[in-house]
RNA sequence: GGGCGCAUAGCUCAGCUGGUUAGAGCACCUGCCUUACAAGCAGGGGGUCGGCGGUUCGAGUCCGUCUGCGCCCACCA
């Protein structure tokens, strides 16, 4: 009964009118479409931005910058990916795509690569010595001393050649950046644009200078921001100490005694009465015999130690809270090398303070601790053994000291860390905000209420964006801070070591009477929140400006929320009353099989090469997409795989459909199986569209997926009879029609998520890409198709399952023929199933098929075949 | 200590505004060389939806509470 079926398709498949010249692989594969593609792609500029579009017309993209500091893991692949699938989406909804790439390869993290891999240190009182190179065997244990434009020139080359590897991999996932936007945080255009924001914030009064404790690592030696610390444990000792009071000796308990030379004052609660006797006495510290007031403050916790606390400028925050409420003298003892000065304080001048300061003087604050410790035990000041504590400290999150609180003038921009009602603006313009997923909001939400005080922004380093700044020397020599001589708009970017401020000759530098250059960087974060401003090109391009600003999308992680979003909102604020983007897409971390988060320090960063060379990148894209937004997801190289059947599986179900002699022919639509399965398409277009609007690309594909499976083992299969022409050219039109259209929905739906082999099969029978293509419609596909009609495929289906599940419960092959079929179920069910039922016979090679009214699903017993003896 | 998130099959996760016997993929088991794909196809077993209360005719879904896990922040006397 079974038609025979020679392999004159290909004939009628070239004698059909739409069909193009198929070029479909006898043996389909996804290896090396990475680099085919990629390499298309760059030549046809296929990603290419159109600046010729309108600012309603563009989607821009504020891509996070990868720190440039050696490696990306499979984390970035990920965030990246999701990112590069909404690119793709809304390219393909007919918005113009600005999606630029940049690398942050300003600041720290380089230096410290360079000083290690090249075994070197800056030294900036040293010449340039254009002839330098960097020592064949490099130590980083005794670095070569350079200079400072040496040094950002190993940063220069070091980074250089990361870049171009960071590149080459993001072309192989296959992200769709215009590599001609390229970007990098030190480049002049971020130099530029910083300098410029930070000149207008200082003439608005956004950005000030000041002299003031902050924190600092003592091992970069630089001041670090609030945003920047990480609260660590970190083991130490309580203290008991005895002050001596006339009344007696007043115990407090502490964890530094190394700074009781820096004591200022005891602090207890008001409402202690244990303390409340000696509020407005004195006592004088041990040792050093130093007079400090006994003074009541409600932040001093009673049940905290000894319930009475010694302030010393600087042992923490608290003490600067004091220092700055209770107007108490400064006595630094901790120098930024994070030693104990080395000449004796003033205030202990008197012969045994000296005396017993001369034993710290020099000492780091571990050895100084030591030190006075004994000192403390030999004069009995010591009131019982020290006892074992664990606490936390605050630390730089790249250094391993704790950081000290030391004095020094810096500069800073407002925040609101100080100022309650610009606090709640910024909160505000959190709200302007679309948040995906919105509970990331509370991040951003709780960091701006809990400031403690304004943007530092100003480091002691070096590879990094110089302050357009220079003060007049005074005739001893010494910066006129507070008459900055700001550089000119004109002048950017600007290195104040080398240029020279208005009305200066190079010969006045450094020189009593001349002037010096401002010898701090900016804060990475000062040049990345201004990302927007320098990718759309701010004050430089203003045609692009005006077509790509205020950005549509930031994705990141939520980790930063605090530092680059939060920054980034603060400067948009400020330079152009707005918020810098509509959205921000918050994607989650890739964790190891433990749900531990990836770090090189605990070894378990899985480097994405050598995945990406194993499945392919559409495999580890299709995985990156099953991660939600905000969602942690854990690495597990079994998914992989299944993202690589999936790509194949696409090759080859293309194959086969265009095979069949598939061909756009929308008129051709004609038999209800068809028109039921582009019914049930449109549905998964529908849903695919509005799961992306709301960046739920997992949804998408899931959808996507889940339909394309079913279009596989079920469709193809039920029309394959009727294709190859078993039921005559009109039965077999509506079904190459059918595919053609279902399989460029489709591809165009993958498009997104697989752009590799969606990319190889478009071009097996389309002109041009499948990345330029417009996203499909469900109305062309569903229109004037009732729901009854779109149902035939379903119970169709249901009744094919059912014939399966009996050849698989009598251990037969599918090819086994049905003598007899009785489909059964409501009638409805049963008229839908009678529309297919030539489709149905065919494919599950029923002889008879008959139909008995029933309830429920719709279902089919099945009467196999008695096999004839041969 | 404050905030946020998560807890559903061995694993990874869906389950929208509460409504018929709780789903998918992987893994597992049983079959099938069927001419797109054996890196395939068909079928199957497997869950008292973290615990305890409550609202409701009805709760995985809402409310309260507890427990566990994760993340962000705070915590240096």
């Amino acid at each position: 009964m079974r038609p025979t079926i020679g392999f004159g398709v290909m004939d009628q498949q070239t004698t059909a009118p739409a069909a193009l010249p198929a070029q479909v692989p006898d043996k389909p594969t996804v290896d090396g479409l990475e680099a085919r593609w990629s390499a298309v792609w760059e030549e046809q500029g296929t990603y290419r931005f159109d600046r010729s579009k309108t600012r309603e017309q563009v989607f821009s993209i504020d891509t996070p910058p990868p720190t440039v500091s050696g490696s990306l893991h499979v984390g970035h692949v990920f965030s990246y990916t999701h990112t590069d699938i909404v690119a793709r989406y809304q390219r393909m909804r007919g918005r113009e795509v600005f999606y630029p790439m940049g690398w942050d390869d300003n600041g720290l993290p380089t230096e410290r690569r360079v000083q290690h891999d090249y075994g070197v240190k800056c030294d900036p009182s040293l010449p340039y010595d254009p002839d330098f190179t960097p020592p064949e065997k490099p130590d980083a244990k005794k670095p070569v001393h350079i200079s400072r434009r040496n040094f950002i020139e190993l940063c220069e080359t070091w980074t250089e050649t990361v870049e171009q590897a960071y590149e080459d991999l993001w072309r192989s996932v296959g992200l769709s950046v215009d590599w001609t936007q390229k970007y990098t945080t030190i480049g002049e255009a971020s130099i530029a644009a910083s300098q410029r924001a930070f000149l207008r914030n200082l003439a608005r009064g956004e950005a000030y200078q000041q002299e003031a404790p902050s924190l600092w690592d003592v091992t970069f030696q630089t001041a670090v921001a609030q945003a920047e610390l990480e609260a660590r444990d970190y083991p130490g000792h309580f203290h008991r100490v005895a002050f001596h009071g006339d009344g007696g000796p007043v115990e407090i308990e502490t964890t530094r005694p190394e700074l009781i030379p820096a004591c200022v004052a005891l602090i207890a609660h008001p409402d202690d009465e244990r303390y409340q006797p000696l509020f407005g006495s004195t006592v004088r510290s041990p040792l050093f015999g130093v007079e400090v007031p006994v003074l009541a403050h409600p932040a001093a916790e009673p049940d905290k130690g000894a319930g009475i606390a010694m302030c010393c400028t600087f042992g923490d925050l608290t003490d600067v809270m004091w220092w700055r409420e209770l107007d108490l003298p400064v006595r630094s003892v901790v120098g930024r090398d994070g030693r104990l000065l080395r000449d004796t304080p003033e205030w202990l001048s008197d012969p045994a303070a000296s005396t017993a300061y001369a034993e710290l003087a020099g000492k780091t604050t571990f050895s100084a601790r030591t030190a006075v410790v004994e000192a403390l035990r030999a004069s009995g000041d010591l009131r019982g053994e020290p006892v074992p504590t664990q606490r936390m400290a605050n630390f730089y999150e790249n250094g391993d000291k704790p950081l000290e609180i030391v004095t020094s003038r810096q500069w800073y921009i407002r925040n609101g860390g100080r100022d309650e009602a610009l606090r709640q603006k910024f909160v505000e313009r959190g709200r302007e905000i679309t948040w995906v997923p919105d509970f990331m909001r509370h991040r951003y939400e709780n960091w701006v209420n809990g400031l403690q005080g304004d943007w530092l922004v100003s480091r002691q380093r070096f590879f990094g964006v110089p302050f357009p700044v220079w003060y007049r020397l005074d005739a001893e020599g010494q910066p006129v801070h507070d008459e900055p001589l700001l550089a000119g708009e004109a002048d950017l970017p600007v290195d104040p070591a080398s240029a020279v401020p208005a009305g200066f000759t190079e010969e006045q530098r450094d020189v009593p009477g001349g002037f010096t250059a401002d010898p701090d960087v900016m804060d990475t974060w000062a040049t990345s929140s201004l990302s927007p401003q320098v990718v759309c090109g701010w004050e430089r391009d203003p045609d692009l400006f005006a077509r790509t600003f205020p950005m549509d999308m930031r994705p990141q992680a939520h980790e930063i929320i605090r530092t680059w979003l939060f920054s980034t909102v603060v400067r948009a604020h400020y330079e152009h009353g707005t918020v810098p983007w509509s959205s921000a897409a918050i994607s989650g971390f890739v964790v190891d099989p433990e749900r531990k988060k990836m770090s090189k320090s605990k070894g378990n960063v899985v480097v994405p090469t050598d995945v990406l060379e194993r499945y392919g990148s559409d495999a580890v894209r299709w995985r990156a997409a099953g991660a939600r937004p905000g969602m942690d997801s854990p690495f597990d190289e079994a998914q992989m795989k299944i993202g690589r059947r999936l790509a194949i599986k696409i090759l080859n179900a293309s194959k086969f459909a265009l095979t069949l002699g598939a061909a756009e022919d929308p008129a051709a639509v004609s038999d209800p199986l068809d028109r039921s399965l582009l019914a049930v398409l449109a549905g998964v277009v529908r849903e695919a569209t509005e799961a992306l609007d709301e960046y739920e690309y997992t949804r998408a594909l899931e959808v996507t997926e889940s339909f394309f499976w079913s279009f596989c083992d079920d469709y193809l299969e039920l029309v394959k009879d009727r294709a190859y022409g078993g039921r005559g050219e009109a039965a077999a039109a509506s079904a190459k029609a059918t595919l053609a259209t279902a399989l460029s929905v489709q591809l165009r739906l993958f498009a997104p998520f697989l752009p590799f082999v969606t990319e190889e099969v478009w071009s097996w029978w389309q002109e041009g890409s499948v990345h330029r293509s417009a996203w499909p419609r469900h109305e062309p596909l569903d229109d004037g198709i009732t729901a009854d009609e779109a149902e035939v495929l379903r119970d169709t289906s249901l009744v094919l399952a059912a014939v399966r599940k009996a050849k698989s419960e009598a251990k037969t092959s599918m090819r086994a023929d049905v003598a007899q079929a009785v489909v059964r179920g409501p009638e409805a069910s049963l008229d839908r199933v009678r529309r297919a039922a030539e489709d149905l016979r065919a494919a599950g090679r029923i002889a008879t098929l008959a139909f008995e009214p029933g309830d429920g699903v719709v279902t089919a017993s099945v009467e196999l075949a008695v096999a004839d003896p041969v």
